[in-house]
DNA sequence: AGCCAGGACTGAG
DNA sequence: CTCAGTCATGGC
């Protein structure tokens, strides 16, 4: 099964996913935190919340402030912190500055924030800045472990997808991979009605009579 | 009533 | 490098 296959079946079962849902950068990059190990539908109440503070309200809102809005979210004292902590990432470095910049420079400048690691970073690069990075999450290895892709680590997959789709591709292309597995991984019975499990080892494994 | 969400950090082995 | 514990709310 080729990777591009795989984003073709995928594509053609769900059609675009409008990846990030956002008004603007400034909020893909909160989105990016507020979602760490998280719902969305968790952090759509906190976005709500912080729909009116813009960037310069961002830098004087207290911290106590900052997490009563975000609270539903969860994790909402470190998440405040990781906020401050970006918001003055951007004090130096506006969001049109970064997008000028090469990536591995901001990728590098992203991951020295306390709080962003890898797969924030990525979202931030691809969903709020348009660089040409996949995005990996525990989906996405699950799927391409149960594909049959033996890999594990973070950078691994990463460069697995970038060597083997086009970069135009990797914006909807994890937009499609989190879509498949809340429909059809997360909820057992609904792995039968898969688009992917004549490929799927779980499948195969567990529901193949 | 648990278990899990569009993770990251820290400490231990 | 892998792995458990921690952070915390809300939906199912």
């Amino acid at each position: 099964m080729k990777l591009l296959n795989v984003y073709r079946k995928l594509y053609s079962e769900f059609g675009p996913q409008h990846w990030w849902p956002a008004d603007n950068e400034l909020e893909v990059i909160i989105g990016a935190i507020l979602t760490q190990n998280t719902s969305w539908k968790n952090v759509e109440k906190a976005i709500k919340n912080l729909k009116p503070i813009s960037l310069s309200k961002m830098r004087s809102i207290s911290r106590k402030e900052l997490e009563n809005r975000i609270r539903s979210s969860g994790f909402y004292k470190q998440k405040a912190e990781r906020i401050k902590a970006i918001v003055k990432l951007l004090d130096k470095y506006s969001i049109e500055t970064l997008k000028s910049m090469p990536v591995d420079k901001v990728r590098q400048l992203l991951l020295s924030v306390k709080g962003i690691g890898k797969e924030t970073a990525d979202s931030i690069l691809l969903y709020a800045l348009g660089k040409g990075i996949f995005v990996v999450d525990a989906y996405t290895k699950r799927i391409f472990n149960r594909l049959g892709f033996d890999i594990s680590g973070y950078e691994e997959v990463r460069k697995f997808v970038e060597t083997n789709l086009p970069a135009n591709y990797y914006n909807e292309f994890h937009a499609l991979l989190v879509k498949l597995a809340k429909e059809y991984c997360r909820k057992k019975p609904n792995c039968r009605k898969c688009p992917l499990k004549s490929y799927c080892s779980f499948y195969k494994q567990h529901y193949k009579e």
